[in-house]
DNA sequence: CGAATAGTGTCTGTGAGACAATATTTA
DNA sequence: TAAATATTGTCTCACAGACACTATTCG
């Protein structure tokens, strides 16, 4: 039997005043060859207010880990249902006691990466370029700059280290991945040499109009340095 | 005037279950040549259960930052009274719903670092090398391994990020520390020409015993990779 | 063949690691 | 002078950047 706890002065954890837990999720893609994030509707827009857009997130409920309600949000906010090997990884809390004019609200920031052509848009969804995103509510911006910061930290020591691509992939594919998130272009040959001991022959050629045909290459898989570090639980 | 926020359901967010939020903070220091972490005794122990250790750490109270908790704790828990420069760093939130047996408790996990002569020792505080670290409750294994990996990524790219020296040292005094920190011995001369970069003279020598006498560098001011990247607000 | 793409050879500069030599002080 | 410590010289190795060359395919 379970006892419900209670302080030294008798009272219980719900005698105390409480924040309000929310997650906000930047979900990071690649369009039209750009590293972009996937921003909604807020409801006040809705309601009349001028079109404002924020980032797709929801208060944490009984029973439910940070990343689960990160994943309600996405399926319930952003139409992001039913795509597999989602696992949206904390930012940072935002905690600040009046950042949220409704009350005492912290936010968890998270984000996550997902291939663009598994999203599907309706139009309370929007997807821009990182370098090209309009004010949002909160401190989503801030949660932008974090989560670009996060993920281009991973692609400059790894190749592909949130699978935006297929298992298997050229060089060349490869390279055009990496250029769009860091949003730089990269030397073929020197790119090559520095990917090269992440990966491994796929043992098949693939060939694409004119030219030489590429080589396949697979992901060396490294259970760490996966785009950054783990944080165990 | 400020009104109540009220959702479309007319509820207020107080309407929702909502967790309790507790931050736990490693602090770190040098204690006789070795990294150590601070601990301090449970209440349970204190009720009579055996002895048991935990970092020290309190719930979030409204109109209070994260930090601002942090620093509570450390004054009500750990004696840590008038430190200045104290700035505690978020971690990582553990989220597990049933992690704590009380009931729905989330703990931000928060390091920070001092050095050790300005901490004061009561029974209820223990200093240990984090590599002897004995059972402690909930997470906080766990988030001595985070703080020592962020604290130790500081110390491979800067001299001293967390200033535990004073504002000039010689070269043996800050490698010392470095030693100290990461758990090697490291080379002087790759040591020195390593960090240079990072410091400026003093203009002063400093002599102790034998031996030709050293020179006083300073920390140059880097506001960025001052042992990890800042979190904005 | 010429254009286009894939992949390799190789030169150069930079920097870490390591060992040795020089410099300056005290016992 | 010998020992101890500080500082610099320099050799080697590895590797990133850059450019040029070879290889393979299509039109």
């Amino acid at each position: 039997m379970r006892v419900t706890y209670r302080d030294s002065s008798g009272r219980t954890l719900e005698d105390y005043p409480r924040p309000s837990v929310a997650v906000d999720t930047a979900v990071l893609t690649l369009f039209e060859s750009r590293l972009s994030v996937l921003l909604t509707l807020t409801n006040d827009a809705a309601r009349g207010g001028g079109e404002e857009w924020r980032l797709p997130g929801t208060f944490v409920h009984p029973g439910e880990t940070l990343g689960d309600a990160a994943l309600r949000s996405l399926r319930e906010k952003a139409g992001l249902d039913g795509i597999e090997g989602l696992a949206p990884r904390q930012l940072h809390v935002f905690d600040e006691p009046d950042r949220d004019d409704r009350g005492w609200v912290m936010s968890v920031a998270h984000y996550d990466v997902v291939p663009a052509d598994r999203l599907t848009f309706t139009d309370r969804v929007l997807l821009v370029s990182v370098g090209d995103v309009p004010p949002l509510k909160y401190d989503h911006a801030k949660i932008i700059a974090f989560a670009v910061e996060a993920l281009r930290a991973g692609y400059r020591r790894a190749p592909d280290p949130a699978r935006l691509l297929e298992s298997t992939f050229t060089m060349r594919r490869l390279r055009h991945v990496h250029e769009a998130v860091l949003g730089e272009q990269l030397l073929p040959d020197t790119f090559r040499r520095a990917m090269l001991p992440g990966l491994e022959p796929a043992g098949e050629m693939f060939s694409e109009g004119r030219g030489r045909p590429a080589e396949l290459y697979r992901r060396v898989e490294t259970p760490d340095r996966d785009g950054d570090r783990r944080r165990g639980e």
